[in-house]
DNA sequence: CGAAAGGCTCTTTTT
DNA sequence: GAGCCTTTCG
């Protein structure tokens, strides 16, 4: 097969520029993804690079699994030799093989954004600083910006500017002995420290930099400083850097992305060839007219000649409802009509949002209405907190020093250790010279004379390390999910949950953890463990994102960057929600929430909905809203409205027409059931009714489902039997 | 020590 | 509305 058909010329130079730095600058739509990975195969096919000699960067795991995927079809070569994944990713690996050269020791754990915090509440609190008047969430903030400028704690102090910077500087310092007293490295810790190992030691340098002869970076345009530091450092030397993005759809400056750096490629790599990606391959005419107009009401911003082949299509519709439920309770409408009576299958549409709690009322209609979706992050799975127990007891395992784990799960089930006994445990530690985990291990050992605890606390505490130190043991022998069982039930955890009523959907959420556990069930040992947590850390949610079942997608407008689907409903079109209000006082966060906009538009390939509600619930309170001001940006020709309230009083005739005109027709005949009949669904299984009404001409029923939990369903709508 | 209740704050987007 | 913290009581 030749690597080079059926691309367009511009996307040809892009494939065979491979000599010398290259910036690709790609319109959404453009066939990116299909130049990077022609582009990779060709280095290889074509040119004999080894694979081993390119590094590919990623935006997200998803993304770097795609394109092995696209890979190992194109090329028979060993595609396992390439480096492909997100910049995370990659430092982790490059931390664990050479960071000892920084004194890093092989085996830290990772830490989140969470386990972020609490080590600052913890620094702020041996530093005798209020945290009321000390966000822990601000000073993250600002360690998390520093690092991303390679900014470390001493740099930072002399440059503070004002007290509260002084304060975190403090904190900053504190936090870092901590982080290293714990075996950790936090998110931008890998980022930056990897620049650090880069920089400071040319030996290690030399030897990636002879490595990685070829560069391949993603969404240039969402990256930040260090990261770009990084490319430099590696792939300053051979040059052959070739970095992908688009100005226009940066969305992530408040991850101090900044899109100064495809400034200054051209400016660190004067002899780059530019190649401009202008053919939209994706959308209709219609589409990219709309979107083209959105992203024109931006200042900042080089003018660019999008243009497209494909057909007019379809206006796009614009939709006012009267609230978030009505809104909802629309686009469920609108994907059956798509479904029913046009060609398109639920998988084909997606609901996009500004904020991850829109997805709420959305999620509600969809399970009332039977409709089967997937939500790419409701509250993100591995932030719930039963996972991240588990995870944390796992962490400990492997990891003694991991104090943020320890304090997490020691008393977790209940085995009353309190707030008083960690204290104690805490200057214990300290007049001893070494950690609180350390200290566990001598007072089980016997070996503390003067025991600071009673004897119903330290029997507690010594059953704790017991059974941590069994585990431990165990984690060098038996599989991961073996490790996993005895944790789950060792700790206690299982029993806390299954004993609770309300427990029991967390006691899934942790199933579903054991799932994941499975996959790395092959590896040895010691090896699985470590897999699994690292793999667990630096997972997006997106990554999870599956494209077998046939479900509506509902994801952040910021997770579908990168996606495509043929109906794209974006809802929440209102001041406040987008833009949202955060970005009102500011410019340049104002024409961020515009490139966010054009981003969902662009994410469609025939028919695009935009819809805002009229009122909405928001943090408590009830707001109206005036529609978003990306709608007036839009030319009246290429757009429809519907379904227009236009103010209160008119809201119990808008609904009771809508109840009529709307599609929820009764296809079949209302079957009638009574509290305690058994019934059986689609999708959820069988269950029992717990309660049944009438609702003008329809019903509703409330089933408990099997190992589901309890539904509400509008019968009507969703295909309930009677078992 | 833990559970329950009440009060407080902060509410964007995520590797 | 949720999550976090503090207070209060058993």
């Amino acid at each position: 097969m030749n690597i080079l058909a059926g691309l367009n010329p511009a996307q040809k130079e892009a494939v065979e520029a491979i000599k010398g730095p290259v910036l690709i600058l790609a319109g959404p739509g453009s066939g990116k993804t299909r130049v990077i990975t022609q582009r990779v195969a060709y280095l290889v096919k074509e040119c004999g690079v080894s694979p081993r000699h390119i590094m590919a960067v990623t935006f997200t795991n998803k993304a770097a699994r795609e394109m092995t995927e696209r890979l190992n079809k194109l090329v028979s070569t060993a595609v396992k030799q390439l480096t492909m994944g997100t910049f995370h990713a990659i430092c982790a690996r490059i931390l664990r093989q050479d960071g000892e050269a920084l004194g890093i020791d092989p085996h830290f754990v990772i830490y989140d954004d969470d386990d972020q915090i609490s080590l600052i509440k913890k620094c702020l609190q041996e530093l005798n600083l209020d945290p009321k008047q000390n966000s822990p969430s601000a000073i993250q903030n600002k360690i998390s910006f520093a690092k991303s400028q390679v900014i470390d704690p001493q740099e930072y102090l002399t440059r503070a500017r004002s007290y509260f910077e002084e304060v975190v500087g403090r904190v900053y310092e504190r936090y870092q002995q901590m982080i290293k007293e714990n075996t950790a490295l936090d998110f931008d810790d890998l980022l930056m420290q990897t620049v650090q190992l880069l920089k400071n030691h040319p030996k290690i340098r030399t030897q990636y930099q002879e490595r990685y002869l070829h560069l391949l970076v993603d969404e240039f345009q969402d990256t930040n400083m260090v990261q770009y530091e990084l490319i430099k450092l590696i792939g300053g030397k051979h040059r052959n850097i070739c970095v992908v993005g688009d100005p226009d759809q940066s969305i992530y400056s408040w991850r101090s992305a900044d899109l100064r750096n495809i400034l200054g490629f051209e400016k660190d790599f004067p002899e780059a060839k530019v190649i401009l990606l202008e053919q939209n391959y994706r959308s209709t005419k219609t589409i990219l007219a709309i979107a083209t107009n959105i992203i024109e009401g931006n200042k900042e911003r080089k003018p660019k000649d999008l243009w497209t082949e494909n057909e007019a299509g379809e206006k796009a519709t614009i939709v006012e409802t009267y609230n978030e439920q009505e809104e909802a309770q629309f686009v469920v409408s609108e994907v059956d009509k798509l479904v029913r009576a046009r060609h398109f299958q639920l998988g084909d549409c997606a609901v996009m949002y500004r904020t991850n709690a829109q997805s709420r009322a959305l999620e509600e209609a969809f399970i009332r209405y039977g409709l089967p979706y997937k939500l790419v992050a409701g509250t993100r799975f591995y932030e719930r907190k039963e996972v991240k127990d588990i995870i944390a007891y796992l962490r400990y395992i492997q990891n003694p020093n991991d104090g943020v784990s320890l304090h997490r799960i020691i008393n977790v089930p209940g085995r009353g250790i309190g707030q008083r006994t960690l204290s104690e445990l805490n200057s214990l530690a300290k007049s001893l010279n070494t950690n609180e985990s350390e200290t566990l291990q001598m007072m089980a050992a016997g070996k503390i004379e003067k025991m600071p605890f009673n004897s119903r606390i330290a029997q507690s505490l010594a059953s704790f390390t017991t059974m941590i130190n069994e585990l431990r043991e165990k984690s060098k022998e038996v599989s991961l999910t073996e490790l996993f069982d005895m944790v789950t039930e060792n700790s206690g955890y299982k029993d806390f949950l299954t004993n609770d009523k309300e427990g029991e959907e967390r006691w899934e959420n942790i199933l579903e953890l054991r799932t994941v556990a499975k996959e790395y069930g092959e590896l040895p040992p010691p090896t699985g463990l470590a897999a699994f947590l690292e793999g667990v850390t630096l997972v997006a949610d997106v990554d999870s994102l599956d494209g077998s079942t046939d479900a509506v997608t509902l994801i952040t407008l910021h997770q579908a960057k990168g996606l495509e689907y043929p109906a794209v409903f974006i809802v929440g079109m209102e001041e406040g929600v987008l833009p949202h209000l955060r970005s009102f006082d500011d410019p340049a966060q104002m024409e961020e929430e515009r490139r966010l906009c054009y981003v969902g538009v662009t994410r469609a390939k025939q028919k695009v909905y935009l819809i805002r509600a009229f009122r909405r619930n928001l943090m408590g309170g009830n707001l109206v809203n005036e529609p978003s001001r990306f709608l007036k940006d839009i030319p009246k020709e290429l757009i429809v409205t519907a379904g227009t309230i236009a103010n209160e009083e008119s809201i119990a005739n808008a609904i009771s027409s809508w109840n009529k005109t709307a599609v929820f027709e009764p296809t079949t005949e209302i079957p009638e059931f009574k509290a305690g009949d058994r019934v059986k669904h689609a999708r959820f299984g069988e269950g029992m009714v717990v309660s049944y009404q009438t609702i003008k001409n329809d019903a509703e029923a409330v089933v408990a489902f099997n190992g589901i939990g309890v539904k509400k369903l509008l019968l009507s709508f969703a295909k309930l039997e009677k078992i």
